[in-house]
DNA sequence: AGCACGCCGACT
DNA sequence: GTCGGCGTGCTC
């Protein structure tokens, strides 16, 4: 008896393997092989050819070494695998690889049933909140369109879906809570607890091994389990899946960017209906994919206004930076100084927002004027004082401060250009000398530890005046926070991606909800050389309606997705020349048609990466199955050498 | 993607 | 002499 072996490898083909007589499989048995020089390699039975198969004696067909017995993933499972290697053009054996992980945990067993001791507390809902979840029961394990559950922070979204949660596991079913950041999971996590007497299963890269094992085998064998989790817990092999949640919605951290690139709430809502359940997205701030979604009638929408807190909501003001002069070497404005001021003296705290990590952003010899560069990058590099050194932001190179220019030899030229939060710190440090400034990135806020220490110190007032990256704009709340001084609103709309303004929308937003959320009115200010950019004005008005409304014309004007379908195509090789000339044939080597169009190949932005010189493509059409064929027929017919290397990126969020 | 082989440069 | 850098080729 043959079968055709899908591997964790990747290659879109099976391979054909002999199944020895004591071995018994089905279609999905997960299954250990020898392949190449490799002896436990894993895989799945993905076909069975009977006794007789056309013989080739190209090579030799080797016996299947070990069924993992009892563990093998149903129709449903493999429909999805096959579903999204056919969307983001991966090879099936790699999207399988997302599924099986690795062999310790295929081949792990469990010991017996795990009983979740199930004691809810009763809660109430407000009328709002009663409304959402009588939506949601009516949709419940049904296949239906996914519900999105809009609400600014505080309208009480957590509390609707667990409530749903609650249903799913009543009747034994399995939930699962996707977070963009692990980062976020502490937090849920002893939510969760608060709710329903016990810990959610968590699922993410850095949990340990053991407990992976067990979750895994958990969702395998259809217990009642929650998992809360990051985009991989997607791939998890659920048995009875009665509902997602994707919570942050409109979170960019969805989309895979390494590795497979796909976009996780997306699978999501592909997955479900596979397996027919409902998937809630919840946000505060939808992203225009999905209002474009909701406007079409294809996903339903609850809204929840926010609660009732007494306070007014935070006065936002504009600070015009071309009337509004700064001093030189400061970013800081006269106007955010004095309400600094004014905030401290009575006690309260100051955050203050610049996404840029860092003393400096770019560094270069006062003599000759040399900019500091990274080697394997084409990227400056950025000052670390604290640190004491330069850092490529690209590839993580670390450079130490030479006091000597490395062009004309000049000593102490260095000239340091641009803020960075460490950099504002400094600037506040010299006005407020007895108050305590903080930084906040990802430099010093690193692990969940050290997040949770610089969070509870401002919590507990014993930071005065923050200086954040977007770092923070995640889900924390400080109670005492009422002035949030924004630097450099203008500072994300350079970019030019597709998701650049409403990213910025969406930081801008988040980044002026922390002030006043408890005990006084907040203020925002907020320092542009542009205020009347549509962005700025609508974050200033308040008008999301407005902004989403407007993007989506213009999406639509310019025939952008939503209302086209892009897949960009990256090259990337030690040689440029060789990744360019196959770069230019790609591009004309394609039969033409008036339905799609290619653009480039032009340089990457990053046109250097860790030493690698990139071109990019970009593919357009109407339609995303026509689409698919024309990228997979280009490159059948223009195949890569094995010098270049190739990435495929199916919607693709960035240009660089 | 892994893994091994093979070809070069630079070390005790 | 040999250790190890990574380019190349192969996987039923």
């Amino acid at each position: 008896m043959y079968c055709d072996v899908l591997v964790t490898r990747p290659f879109d083909h099976t391979f054909t393997y002999k199944i020895r007589n004591d071995q018994n499989v089905k279609i999905g048995s997960v299954v250990s092989v020898s392949f190449g020089k490799k002896k436990d390699q894993i895989g799945i039975i993905y076909g069975l050819c009977g006794n007789k198969i056309k013989k080739n004696n190209s090579y030799t067909i080797k016996e299947i070494d070990h069924v993992y017995e009892g563990v093998f993933l149903n129709k449903k499972i493999i429909k999805f695998i096959d579903w999204i290697a056919y969307y983001t053009l991966a090879s099936k054996g790699l999207v399988l690889k997302l599924f099986l992980v690795n062999k310790n945990i295929v081949s792990f067993q469990t010991k017996g049933q795990e009983e979740s001791i199930f004691d809810p507390r009763p809660v109430t809902l407000n009328a709002k909140q009663q409304n959402a979840l009588n939506v949601i029961e009516k949709s419940l394990f049904k296949k239906i369109s996914p519900i999105v559950l809009e609400g600014v922070t505080g309208s009480g979204k957590t509390e609707v879906y667990f409530e749903a949660i609650e249903k799913v596991l009543k009747e034994k079913k399995q939930a699962l809570i996707m977070l963009p950041e692990i980062s976020l999971t502490p937090q849920l996590e002893s939510r969760f607890k608060e709710r329903f007497g016990f810990a959610p299963d968590i699922w993410h890269s850095k949990v340990a091994e053991k407990k992976r094992k067990n979750t895994w085998h958990r969702c395998y064998q259809g217990q009642p389990i929650i998992v809360v989790g990051a985009r991989s817990s997607l791939f998890l092999p659920f048995k009875h899946l009665g509902l997602i949640v994707v919570d942050e919605e409109h979170d960019l951290s969805f989309k895979q960017e390494d590795n497979i690139r796909y976009q996780a709430r997306d699978l999501a809502i592909v997955r479900s209906q596979i397996e027919k359940f409902l998937v809630i997205l919840s946000s505060a701030t939808p992203s225009l994919e999905t209002q474009n979604n909701i406007q079409r009638n294809k996903f339903k929408h609850v809204y929840l206004p926010s609660q009732f807190s007494g306070l007014d909501p935070p006065e936002i003001e504009l600070i015009n930076l071309q009337n509004e002069k700064l001093a030189k070497n400061k970013w800081i404005s006269l106007k955010i100084f004095k309400q600094i001021n004014i905030c401290v003296e009575k006690g309260e705290q100051v955050l203050l927002f610049l996404n840029r990590r860092g003393y400096s952003p770019l560094s270069l010899c006062a003599e000759c004027g040399y900019r500091y560069q990274c080697d394997h990058c084409s990227s400056w590099l950025v000052m670390h004082r604290n640190k004491k050194r330069l850092l490529c932001h690209h590839c993580g190179t670390i450079y130490p401060v030479d006091p000597v220019c490395p062009k004309c030899r000049k000593e102490n030229s260095l000239k340091l250009i641009g803020p960075g939060v460490e950099r504002l710190a400094e600037e506040i440090k010299d006005f407020f000398p007895k108050y305590n400034i903080g930084i906040m990135s990802s430099d010093n806020a690193n692990t969940p530890k050290k997040i949770k220490k610089i969070v509870d110190d401002f919590s507990s007032n014993n930071i005065n005046i923050l200086v954040a990256t977007q770092i923070m704009a995640k889900g924390y709340h400080f109670p005492n926070l009422s002035l949030v001084g924004i630097i450099d609103a203008d500072a994300g709309l350079m970019g030019g991606d597709i998701k650049a303004i409403e990213r910025t929308y969406n930081l801008l937003q988040q980044v002026s909800g922390r002030a006043g959320r408890s005990k006084q009115t907040g203020k925002v200010l907020i320092q542009t050389y542009f205020p009347n950019q549509p962005v700025i004005q609508s974050i200033k008005n308040r008008d999301r309606k407005k902004f989403v409304e407007q993007s989506l014309l213009e999406r639509e004007q310019f025939n952008m997705p939503p209302f086209s379908f892009l897949t960009a195509i990256i090259i990337s090789g030690s040689s440029k020349a060789r990744a360019e000339s196959y770069a230019i044939n790609l591009a004309k080597g394609h039969i033409s048609d008036d339905k799609m169009s290619i653009l480039g190949p032009v340089e990457a932005p990053l046109f250097l990466l860790r030493g690698q010189y990139r071109f990019r493509l970009l593919l357009k059409a109407k339609s995303r199955s026509k689409l698919n064929n024309f990228t997979r027929n280009l490159l059948k017919n223009c195949p890569a050498p094995p010098n270049l290397r190739l990435i495929i990126d199916v919607d693709p969020y960035t240009f660089i």
